[in-house]
RNA sequence: CGGGGUAUAGCGCAGUCUGGUAGCGCACUCGCUUUGGGAGCGAGUGGUCGUAAGUUCGAAUCUUACUACCCCGACCA
């Protein structure tokens, strides 16, 4: 992609809108603009990030055996009616009507909707376990949306539903999945914390959160020093008692003592046993040919928080510095002078192709601009690897590789090998 | 929903107290010169001052109501 045609309007300064600084730099760096409180449209640069972390979610959960599908944004009232939720969720769930006046409402979650699928298409333990997934867009009517796409009132979920025929097949899936959040976090290089957590409103037996760990996180947890251990804090406090107590007690697993870290919730696995097929009435038949209720878990990852949350944990003064999974562009390459100098254009425009050809994708900066804009801009996106096409070049046909992390090297242009040695993280 | 704050050009801001018909930096357009850390000179474009009503000869400025957005709290797969 050449930047003099991209849509990507870089801003020197922070709206006043952004506090915290993922939220600064999705917006100065030109990956999102926002529409209504909680509510934003994804520019180019923005959602070919989302669109990477998206592919990693699917990737892994195929990899699990999980199946995807395709539910429905706008749900009926009857549905949410069957396990009494259109009444528990409160204001939350956006409700419309349509023209006929029937009550619809805007997904936040679809329990309702997959069981009533599974109750209607799966008869038989035999089909089982099946674990069906979507990567969709849902909306929460926040009380209070904030910190720009961490906490949106829209964002885009990966949600996960198990079926199960019994606990022991639901502990097997619930582990599956908690492997394959690990594969997730780990591919997207986050340091993360598992946590066991309350399962809150959505009911069930037993849940554990992940936490991306960063200084803006919303959540508190309380971690061991010397062990895997986290825990929601909420979990270990006692009436009137402040969280900052807990720093430095025993841990609660005997190993270490507690820490006290910030974390960003992106995932969340729960086990919601029989609740929702009691209530919505979803059996198959068992080996002795007796209706069974199904136990069900369900798996949700924040795909749209975990771009905030990704840039929460990795910035520095200059921008944003994108893990290479999830970086929008592999490659920057900075030409200067490139309108006016032929011998550099050209040189530029080779690299672009080979590197295109080689399977990266490549910005090429082709605009009228010096190296300072050219730099600041690129740095401020974050990507991984700068090749700059200058005065070196003109000199003794040499290249700079510099990359966001500022290590940098002088290279024969026609040293490719050397180019991708130097992308390897 | 309770508390606090903001609203003037795409972004950052001044002007409001003390009313006189809107300004600065950046960005943007054109020209020339520049091109290895956000370039220089010259000439330009762009705003019903959040909305509505009121006071006044006259309102960005004073009054009232409303709206949007942000922060703290309560809440939250």
């Amino acid at each position: 992609m050449l930047v003099s045609k991209l849509l990507l309007p870089t801003l020197k300064d922070s709206p006043q809108e952004a506090e915290i600084v993922s939220h600064q730099l999705m917006l100065r760096a030109g990956l999102i603009r926002k529409v209504a409180s909680g509510i934003y449209t994804w520019l180019p640069l923005g959602l070919k990030v989302l669109k990477k972390i998206e592919n990693i979610v699917r990737e892994e959960m195929d990899l699990s055996g999980a199946q995807e599908v395709c539910m429905p944004m706008v749900l009926p009232r009857e549905l949410w009616e069957e396990t009494n939720r259109w009444e528990k969720m409160g204001p939350e769930l956006l409700r419309i009507k349509d023209r006929h006046n029937r009550d619809f409402c805007l997904g936040p979650t679809h329990e309702e909707i997959i069981t009533d699928i599974i109750r209607n298409n799966v008869k038989s333990y035999k089909e089982l376990p099946l674990n069906i997934y979507q990567i969709q867009t849902k909306f929460r009517d926040e009380v209070r949306p904030r910190y720009g796409i961490m906490r949106g009132r829209e964002f885009l979920m990966k949600d996960s539903y198990s079926f199960n025929i019994d606990e022991e097949s639901l502990q097997e899936t619930y582990l599956t999945m908690r492997e394959t959040y690990k594969k997730i976090l780990d591919r997207i290089g986050l340091e993360y914390k598992i946590s066991r957590a309350d399962s809150g409103s959505i009911g069930g037996d037993s849940s554990e959160e992940f936490h991306v760990l960063a200084e803006n996180g919303e959540d508190i947890i309380a971690i061991s020093d010397s062990s895997e251990f986290a825990v929601n804090s909420e979990l270990l406090l006692k009436d009137g008692e402040d969280i900052s107590s807990l720093e430095g007690k025993p841990s609660p697993d005997g190993q270490g003592t507690i820490q006290i870290k910030k974390g960003i919730e992106v995932g969340h696995i729960f086990k919601l046993g029989k609740i929702y097929a009691e209530s919505m009435k979803a059996s198959v038949l068992d080996s002795n040919g007796k209706a069974s209720l199904l136990y069900m878990g369900c798996y949700g990852i924040g795909v749209s928080r975990l771009v905030a949350a990704a840039i929460e944990q990795n910035y520095d003064d200059k921008g944003i510095i994108w893990h290479h999974s999830i970086s929008p562009f592999d490659i920057n390459i900075i030409s200067i002078g490139h309108d006016k100098n032929k011998e550099i254009a050209t040189a530029s425009n080779k690299l672009y192709k080979d590197l295109n050809e080689m399977g990266y994708s490549v910005l090429l900066d082709d605009r009228k601009d010096g190296y300072g804009t050219k730099i600041k801009d690129s740095e401020l996106i974050g990507i991984p690897l700068n090749i700059v096409v200058g005065k070196k070049f003109l000199e003794n046909k040499e290249i700079e590789l510099l990359r966001r992390n500022g290590d940098s090297s002088m290279n024969p242009i026609d040293d490719v090998k050397t180019i991708l040695d130097f992308f390897k993280d």
